[in-house]
DNA sequence: GCGTTGAATCGAACCGGTTCGACAGTCTCG
DNA sequence: CGAGACTGTCGAACCGGTTCGATTCAACGC
């Protein structure tokens, strides 16, 4: 193992001495710094991250905490995750991962025994038990998911409210007048995943200001469920034609669904769900959409994230909101109703 | 802060005590013990990592490195990791997750400057410039895909040649005599991707075996060129009455391709696909398949990583090679040719 | 010509754990 | 009863970085 001994010896200075060359904290002579680095270049020199750490009290890693719910939908998880990584490492950060149920014992742990200088929260529900934590840990926090309480955190969300109401709007503008919503299972809701609810309240809202039928359904979240779920609704509701989809298992059933129907969009039903581009890309779905914007609310999370660390803890940079504003990715789902045509 | 210095303090006794009572590597009367953990719990000492590391040259991390290539099948990328990472807990340990995509730079970077103890590394290739690396690291090593040399490392994957040999015995079963095996894309076999070559490998032989017609073709990894691609293949040869996908976009894809032909399975059309359990119930795919068996195949490697880790630089294990037999998961896509029914 | 300033470097201390060697006290056994 | 072994504890050293004076030497101003 080489250590920045090995270093000074080969470049014939002190510890100290090789240690200001390669952080520039003091002057050294040029003729110096140049043998240094010659010297780690030679020796292959990469600083003990252990002993870096213990020294400066910075790990240069970050923390990602994720809840990875049976009844969520987990493979729209990962672009989360990599949004962070890939923006945590061109900062000169690592990240580490935890899926540990038990969030809160996570932070605990990852916090005191300072693993980390900060910590990205992933899928933070309306009362999160772990945002009591993060607010009394040393190191700051970002989340991605809207809280009750933001204080004391950096907070990215979708807005999930405009959302609703652009999805609506979209449709009145299409000349539907009669629409169905269907969102997570109502099991989401009541843990906290308070998205659900501000969609739809969006929705709704935009609803009544232009006097128009909205039927909102909880739906399963895999299948087969979410498939007898989807039929059952649109029985229940002929004369609708518009679906809004929060839920992305809907949307993943909805093709199989309407071709088992005989029904096409938007020829027969004009659609509008919610969920990534790369989402979309990768399965079966030709749905216009609204983008959920998974990677970039990680990659400004962890931006934000850093900015904080780097500013130490006296930084008073004031605590973000940052609600990305919903964006209509058209694929030409959406039509008028077939009753307005020809 | 809180140190080991200051649970000495408090349970009267000196540094020195105080660790040997926690770790118990030296005798330490009971009564002194309990003075410590009464302090430990009181002032709820966490021990620092970084210190820690230092001293034991252990950091209880491992290092999770991925291949996310947009060509292949991301959402299925998840499950492994999740396995990876719930293992590594269950054991003790946490995992840094690196995205990068220069794979040799972060190896060499997380060896050199010990931030782990060990690495896994997902999706390797046949050739993977990773594996040289990583055999003159420091650090234990294990792999989820199968490499053309593996010594050095454990590794760990799919028994994708005997898959091969499954899926068509098991059509050839239900009576079935010419079939379709649709892969990944071409350029997925080219970077070393051999998963596709040893399935294709197995289920040519099988059908050499036992007489029967393979059509192998390989499809695109997204939409929507892979539902073009599943179309052309199906209309290229009419008389194939059963179906193998490796590829998991075909898959996912397939559902609405049968029914925009008005076609369905097993009534048209027999099929058999390759992912996971878990993918399955999430998606509208209601195909019987050889589970990929992600979740298992990360355990695995992490559970055989840390008793390498725990065996320390003499243990002299030998080296695995742990091939998962395929397993079908029957989900009544598979039924006799409508030639040989009523 | 002398005190002052600044540049360049070094030695020592420190971060917070672990571990080795020493030592005092007690027990055991011949 | 004394040698030897064992128990329980402590102080000091170490892991590999960073950082704080202190020191040396040259340049500069008055």
């Amino acid at each position: 193992m080489v250590t920045i001994g090995d270093v000074a010896k080969a470049a014939g200075v002190s510890r100290s001495t090789a240690s200001y060359a390669l952080s520039g904290k003091r002057t050294i002579s040029p003729a110096v710094v140049q043998r240094v680095l010659d010297a780690v270049d030679e020796l292959g020199y990469i600083p003990n991250a252990g002993a870096r750490a213990l020294a400066t009290s910075h790990t240069k890693v970050i923390g990602l905490l994720g809840r990875f719910l049976d009844d969520e939908f987990a493979p729209a998880m990962l672009q989360y995750i990599l949004g962070v990584t890939n923006r945590a490492r061109e900062l000169g950060y690592d990240t580490l991962l935890v899926s540990e149920e038990d969030g809160v014992h996570a932070l605990q742990r990852l916090s005191s025994s300072r693993m980390v200088d900060g910590f990205v929260l992933l899928n933070v529900a309306e009362r999160d038990s772990r945002l009591e934590v993060l607010r009394k840990a040393m190191q700051p926090g970002a989340t991605v998911g809207l809280p009750a309480e933001c204080d004391g955190v950096d907070v990215f969300d979708l807005d999930f409210i405009e959302s609703g109401r652009l999805m609506v709007q979209t449709m009145h503008d299409a000349g539907h007048r009669e629409l169905i919503l269907v969102s997570q299972p109502v099991h989401v809701v009541e843990r906290g995943g308070a998205y659900v609810w501000r969609l739809a309240d969006g929705a709704r809202e935009r609803a009544a200001e232009l006097g128009m039928t909205l039927h909102h359904h909880h739906g399963d979240s895999s299948q087969p469920g979410i498939g007898k779920d989807l039929n059952e609704v649109l029985d229940r509701h002929p004369d609708a034609t518009g679906l809004l989809l929060n839920n992305e298992a809907a949307a993943a059933a909805l093709p199989s669904v309407l071709a088992a129907r005989g029904l096409a969009a938007p020829d027969d039903i004009s659609v509008i769900g919610r969920y990534s581009d790369d989402f979309a890309r990768t399965f079966s779905l030709p749905f216009t959409a609204i983008d959920s914007a998974a990677d970039e609310l990680g990659r400004r999370a962890v931006q934000q994230l850093v900015a904080r660390i780097e500013a130490g803890p006296d930084g008073t940079a004031p605590h973000l909101v940052d609600l990305i504003p919903p964006i209509v990715n058209d694929r030409g789902s959406i039509a008028a109703p077939p009753s307005l045509r020809g």
